[in-house]
DNA sequence: GTCTATAAACTGATAGAC
DNA sequence: GTCTATCAGTTTATAGAC
């Protein structure tokens, strides 16, 4: 792996880690065992670090775009979806935790960041609207961008929410898992006699998983 | 005012403005025109202007629990409670724009924070119960935990969501009433027919004054 | 590409005079 | 209670040698 590369994914793990806050390039440089200069000949600043992790961010999260494969069942679709984008906040589960600091620091990286959010906004639409032409849920249309919003709410925040909740903050794979069952929790009083069953097979699913995690 | 007190509102107002990050002990004392040094006299650390500062967004919080007025309307009391409440938020908005970086450096902060949230977990399952009980939404006894976490992390990240979703993070007047909006709009598709309706005259109400406010 | 050395700026915090 | 003076530590960032 190229330095750039080590500097970029060294990163990541310390500010999961540690906080965002916490990790000084210095902190980067020394965890990598290479020098403070030599770090910043592969990027600007700090900043310039963080850029090129919400990229690789971005990336993972629009090549997991949820697919529209017309054979394929909507719901273990959709939860294929959530179950990838969990997993994807969680590895990236530092950048939620500070999230307003962070932006408000970085006009360019913010832009981006809204950029991505229109993008995300119309992306739950679409599920939505999906799950209610597939008849899984019954929702007045005007009600759908109001849910697609706590659906973003609720998987941006996850994370922070789950970190805060208890004494020692540590996130666990069962979190994915319960992050995953929150968002069904939402789509559950809207689901149709037929998505009901659909909706409560795969809480049982999950909530197995949870078990056999812990 | 005395200037312990000074140095905590002129603090409160520093961070909500620029990020509780950006602002140093020093940049406190010299938005007071004080010494660092006389700062350091009535706070031990940044972390103790902290602590008090939570202390005053508890007792705030605890002396606005939803009172218990039996003749009055619940879902009124619900929605004098739940301005407040997101009111509340937008004073200390600081301090959820960071919360788990804050709660990071800070084990006693951390304890204290964890009662408070027991504490609102179980206030916000009473509201829940108290609206069930009136029959204004139906909902199963197993899913008011679930709903009271979603009602928890909407108003929890609202504020920190709000700023994250436009190019100019301000915060206005009537973030708080789309605010209230959304707790309701997590509440209606529970709404018996006769809850219904209030719940729109109520939605009605705030997106009226949204309007009236820009 | 990488290292050493170092500067400039800032932060948190304290001692001692008034 | 308040100020001046000052510290030790940290962070970001660069210049110049290898």
């Amino acid at each position: 792996m190229s330095t750039k590369n080590k500097i970029i994914q060294t990163s990541i793990a310390l500010f999961n880690e540690h906080g965002e806050r916490a990790i000084s390039t210095n902190h980067i440089a020394a965890e990598l065992g290479i020098s403070p200069g030599n770090l910043y000949y592969h990027f600007k600043n700090k900043e310039d670090i963080l850029q090129h992790i919400f990229a690789l961010y971005r990336d993972h999260l629009e090549t997991n775009f949820p697919t529209v494969n017309e054979n394929e069942d909507v719901v273990s679709q959709m939860v294929k979806y959530l179950d990838s984008l969990f997993e994807l906040m969680w590895q990236y589960h530092f950048f939620y935790d500070n999230l307003a600091d962070i932006l408000s620091r970085d006009e360019t990286l913010k832009l981006n960041y809204l950029a991505l959010q229109e993008n995300l906004l119309l992306q739950a639409q679409k599920v939505i609207t999906g799950l209610k032409h597939s008849n899984i849920i019954n929702i007045d249309d005007e009600d759908i961008v109001d849910l697609a919003h706590m659906v973003k709410i609720t998987v941006s925040f996850w994370t922070p929410y789950v970190e805060t909740q208890r004494p020692e903050g540590k996130l666990v794979l069962s979190d994915i898992y319960s992050g995953v069952l929150k968002v069904l929790f939402l789509f559950k009083p809207y689901s149709t006699d037929d998505g009901r069953e659909k909706i409560a097979a795969l809480q049982n699913k999950y909530r197995a998983m949870i078990v056999d995690s812990e």
